[in-house]
DNA sequence: TATACTGCTATACTTAAGTATATTGATATA
DNA sequence: TATATCAATATACTTAAGTATAGCAGTATA
């Protein structure tokens, strides 16, 4: 992935690449799937125990995000015939990958939170030149 | 950033890494902020340049992400005393970062992409296996 | 004088996203 | 019989996000 090497050339900016991008914002978008995504790659697990471990959201909410989920291929429900029902959710392979991105943004994130309190309080993070 | 290698121990995954992700889905966040900062990538441009390259934003929209980029440390906004008036808005160092972010979702969007498309139609890319 | 440019803001509106609360059916437990 | 479990769904509602349209001040050009 070389491509923002060259960022002034932008005629090399190919559409494949706008739709990646969306796809991806779209497999994250709203409120609740990065949390799901998340608690996901600790492994599959029930309808309940995300909503548990999700907290705050509901269960309207959460069978929506599993449901958008599941047809963009990101997580898959599989339905066993036990008393109660039994269906458990566990991340694709192309889901579990989703984690690369999630650090890109950790990496980011920490960088950008150290930079804007270096800037916004310069005096704490500087060395303090004795008199 | 080794932390998902051990996936299994809940109780490593420090707020911090959440408040980061949180603070890098809230730069993207909206309809808006992507393709501006996309558009910032290939250097500094003044409102109504941004106006014409992100298609189909109002103003008023632009003028609300910008703000909120410029708070959030991703653009500076420079105001020239020339006639009229010239505002120019470039990405800081730390919103030209996003990058490898962006370079992320494109990887893992053109992969799954893939993935989808093999699994939905295997036959397309599959060998032909000769009678 | 009329029009156009810049970088916006104001008002009113529509659509999307999320919340709150109740309910379902099949079964198990107290 | 009453209550609880599971995995949801139904209905009504609120809030957030985005759109449409118009207008501003200052200057410059036709």
């Amino acid at each position: 992935m070389k491509f923002f090497e060259k960022l002034e050339n932008v005629k090399k900016c190919p559409v494949s690449y706008v739709l990646a991008v969306q796809d991806t914002l779209n497999a994250f978008h709203g409120k609740w799937k990065m949390p799901i995504i998340g608690t996901l790659l600790f492994g599959k697990k029930r309808f309940k125990e995300i909503e548990r471990e999700v907290r705050k959201i509901t269960p309207r909410m959460l069978s929506q995000e599993l449901k958008d989920l599941e047809v963009n291929g990101i997580v898959t429900r599989t339905v066993y015939n036990t008393t109660p029902v039994t269906v458990e959710y566990e991340l694709t392979p192309s889901g579990r990958e989703l984690h690369h991105v999630m650090e890109s943004m950790i990496t980011w994130g920490l960088q950008h939170r150290q930079t804007n309190i270096m800037e916004t309080l310069p005096a704490l993070n500087m060395p303090k030149q004795s008199a």
